[in-house]
DNA sequence: ATCCGAATATTTTTT
DNA sequence: ATATTCGGAT
């Protein structure tokens, strides 16, 4: 990789070099895009370990995902060794927790085989604390009450310093007492507790405590700008001698509705006194019109660093902006161009697709097999939440931890042991009532007669096999355990006797699970390392989407999240519709962060070294509706001179049709029988799109409204101020309710189904032998 | 207890 | 549009 090459820290300049390499003390650096972040810590490490003969094992580095972390090893292993190497802590905040949890979690109450609940096992969990609670699911979504708890731990305040306004509030502060008092019973952590306890711990007047603050000589953590409360603290406890490196971007920080703060950045200043601050700006990932495509999206977000990212690349292809029709067309456009990558040279690796949901990658999915083209799809339903494939982690997960309820629920009657809804139920009860674990109350309820005769037989039957794949645990390798799990239980003889293609599929995911425990003991064993099952299950519950990409030929297709880190010769940038991207949900109550969309979108267009192809949509079937958007206003910031507009066939044929009077989008069978809604008021709103394409020239600003930093429609708004105002019904807007009947110029009638109010109000219709449509109100007539 | 079809919710982004 | 849950029939 010639990057590689390219921007080594001996490229960095005397004063930031030596910082970098030789700094004593807190060192945060401020690495914009493409400025060689991961080199840095590699290299610091690097130097710490063999300049200045820190111990590799008191060395931390953080990184965001588990792939960054083993290609940070990789590159470590090539100037190390592959014996320091080893011994060096490199991993996420989660997995580098779950290892010294298992070390020092007594003190805090958790035994080793602990379990990890996954966010599918939270809401398992969350669900049942309802119902013991007796609450109404439809008035207390177990979903909504898991949210408002995890916002709280992700804060690291417990139930106690629950700051409730309202009566929602109030619930939640039980059902989060309830909710881990049940985690603590199971002996499992969430994701929240993972890092909780141990900062408990490091935080400690305890021996434990004392021995984990003198750990790590040395802390180094990557992506710094999204570091959560939590994580930051525990930053702090496990480095009482500030001994810490923090690298990151605030441009790039995009998780902030997930407990990540910027400040922390500058917070470091304050709790790390004499911090060294060091400046990367230089990016030699970029050609010079990418970088300054996502310098005009991200000079107008408010609130950032001083910085100025430049680039001494050639400027390179400029920045293709396409105007499709809709999403089919869109994703048509983007399978031509990727044929065309691929022919003219372009391993099929380095080029990906990005889109700001996962829901829109089906359309592109199906038009990338339609056309035989090589790929992957990063994250979505993963590969660990197929149903099967958590029937046989569960039980692999209550072999480990038997106190594990949500897994014995999940697995107690598959296959089909003819043990029933109620039999659970007695189940449950009896444990509650004597405070046993479901599993310790097989026993006592099939000794007590608590249950039917047949029943008991059922329960009997299971727990003899449970004890059977308990006694065998010790002994056997997890592969092994796992394959005596598929056949003790009857797991793979039901699949089997049901021979159809579907059954045959999930046979086949689960030989996968097999060879991944079969990977996963090799990898341990080449490590010099014991493959337990608790390790294996906690490694694959802290895989995140990103760790899945494979170094293959095939076209990466992901959100923008998961590319956070990457790099690709050419992107593909879908989906750059207003309501889109930014997003902003239908439901009013939900606010919408349009810097951190901002900065999002930042992250998306600096991933793109030499290509950047960016699409937008006139139209387009998302969620079973369809929408139409306005082209993304980031568009608009996009500087002209570095933009080629492009506007596919389809576009151009909505956008004449329109002209004509004819309705651009409707099925052929609708005339244009114009009543008192026009073209001239159409015009307001398809005309908006029809200009699309046009970037630059005076009459742009007239015709292509939303491709102008601010629209006429919407005032301007102060940054960081609400996006989708939820306005008071005041009668100012027409007076359509939910079941009115109105009608459209080119869809007909329909029928109302929702209504958004707001400063521009959007019913949902559906009209006759259509899926339901989101029109603005101004473009209906009641009938 | 199990099966099937209908109603119902759910859809940001994720460790 | 899709996934999951629920209710009634077998």
């Amino acid at each position: 990789m010639p990057a590689e090459a390219r921007a080594p820290t001996d490229l960095l300049n005397g004063p930031q070099r030596e910082a970098v390499l030789h700094h004593e003390g807190p060192l945060i650096v401020f690495a914009g895009a493409g400025s060689g972040k991961t080199r840095v810590i590699t290299h610091r490490i690097a130097e710490l370990v063999q300049g200045y003969r820190v111990p590799p094992y008191e060395v931390l580095a953080v990184t965001f995902t588990n792939k960054a972390a083993g290609e940070m090893k990789s590159r470590l292993e090539r100037m190390l060794g592959p014996e320091l190497t080893r011994d060096l802590w490199v991993g996420t905040f989660h997995a580098v927790c779950a290892r010294l949890l298992r070390r020092y979690g007594e003190a805090a109450g958790i035994a080793p085989n602990f379990t990890i609940y996954d966010a599918t096992d939270q809401r398992a969990l969350m669900t049942r604390v309802g119902r013991e609670l007796g609450l109404e699911e439809r008035r207390f979504p177990p979903q909504q009450l898991l949210a408002r708890v995890l916002r709280e731990k992700q804060e690291a305040r417990g139930p106690e310093s629950f700051e409730g306004d309202n009566y929602f509030d109030e619930v939640a502060k039980r059902a989060y007492v309830l909710y881990d008092k049940q985690l603590r019973a199971a002996n499992a952590v969430d994701f929240e507790d993972l890092l909780l306890k141990v900062l408990a711990i490091a935080e400690s007047e305890t021996p434990e405590g004392e021995h984990l603050r003198g750990r790590f000589r040395q802390i180094l953590v990557d992506e710094f700008q999204d570091v959560n409360t939590v994580q930051y603290r525990l930053v702090g406890a496990l480095a009482p001698h500030r001994n810490v490196c923090a690298v990151g971007d605030d441009d790039q920080a995009i998780y902030r509705w997930r407990g990540a703060d910027v400040r922390k950045i500058r917070g470091f200043v304050r709790d790390f006194p004499g911090a060294r601050l060091v400046k990367l700006e230089q990016n030699y990932r970029s050609s010079g019109h990418i970088v300054a495509a996502a310098l005009g999206v991200i000079g107008r977000s408010s609130e950032r660093q001083p910085k100025e990212l430049w680039t001494a690349e050639p400027a390179g292809e400029p920045v293709s902006v396409v105007a499709t029709r809709d999403e089919r067309d869109e994703a048509a456009w983007v399978v031509t161009r990727l044929r065309a990558e691929l022919d003219a040279g372009t391993d099929a690796g380095h080029i990906a697709i990005f889109y700001r949901v996962h829901a829109q990658s089906r359309v592109l999915e199906e038009a990338m097999r339609a056309e035989n083209l090589p790929y992957q799809i990063i994250g979505g339903h993963r590969f660990f939440d197929r149903a099967e494939v958590k029937d046989l982690i569960a039980y692999l997960r209550l072999v480990a931890n038997p106190k594990s309820d949500v897994d014995l629920l999940r697995i107690i009657n598959v296959p089909s042991r003819k043990i029933g809804q109620k039999t659970v139920e007695r189940l449950g009860e009896v444990a509650r009532e004597r405070g046993l674990s479901m599993y310790e109350a097989l026993g006592p309820v099939c000794r007590e007669d608590l249950v039917p005769t047949a029943a008991k037989k059922a329960l009997g039957a299971f727990s003899e096999l449970m004890d059977g794949l308990m006694r065998a645990a010790p002994t056997d390798t997890p592969h092994a355990l796992a394959e005596r799990v598929l056949a003790d239980s009857g797991y793979e003889a039901a699949l089997k006797s049901e021979d159809t293609a579907e059954a045959d599929g999930r046979l086949e995911n689960l030989r996968e699970v097999l060879s991944s425990l079969a990977d996963y003991e090799e990898e341990q064993n080449a490590a010099g390392e014991d493959a337990t099952l608790e390790g294996y299950l906690a490694r694959i519950t802290l895989q995140s989407d990103a760790d899945q990409i494979v170094d293959a030929p095939r076209v990466p297709m992901m959100t923008v999240h998961a590319a956070k880190g990457l790099e690709f010769d050419a992107v593909f940038l879908c989906g750059m519709e207003d309501r889109l991207f930014p997003l902003r949900s239908d439901d009013p109550n939900r606010r919408c962060d349009v810097e951190e969309e901002r900065r999002l979108c930042y992250v998306a267009l600096t991933r793109a070294r030499h290509r950047l192809y960016v699409l937008h949509t006139a139209m387009r079937l998302i969620y079973g509706q369809t929408r139409y958007n306005a082209p993304s206003p980031f568009l608009g910031d996009l500087p002209r001179k570095v933009v080629r507009e492009v506007l596919t066939d389809a576009h151009k044929d909505a956008v004449t049709a329109f002209a004509a009077g004819r309705s651009p989008y409707a099925t052929a069978q609708h005339g244009g029988d114009d009543d008192e809604v026009g073209p001239s008021r159409l015009g307001g709103g398809f005309g908006a799109r029809a200009g699309a394409g046009s970037f630059g020239r005076g009459s742009a600003a007239r015709r292509s409204p939303s491709f102008s930093p601010r629209r006429v429609s919407e005032p301007p708004r102060a940054p960081g101020e609400r996006y989708l105002e939820a306005e008071p019904d005041d009668g100012s807007s027409p007076t359509v309710r939910v079941g009115a009947r109105v009608s459209h110029p080119h869809f007909g009638l329909g029928v109302v189904q929702k209504v958004d109010t707001g400063p521009d109000p959007i019913a949902t219709v559906k009209f006759v032998g259509q899926t339901p449509k989101r029109i603005k109100l101004s473009f209906l007539s009641s009938a």
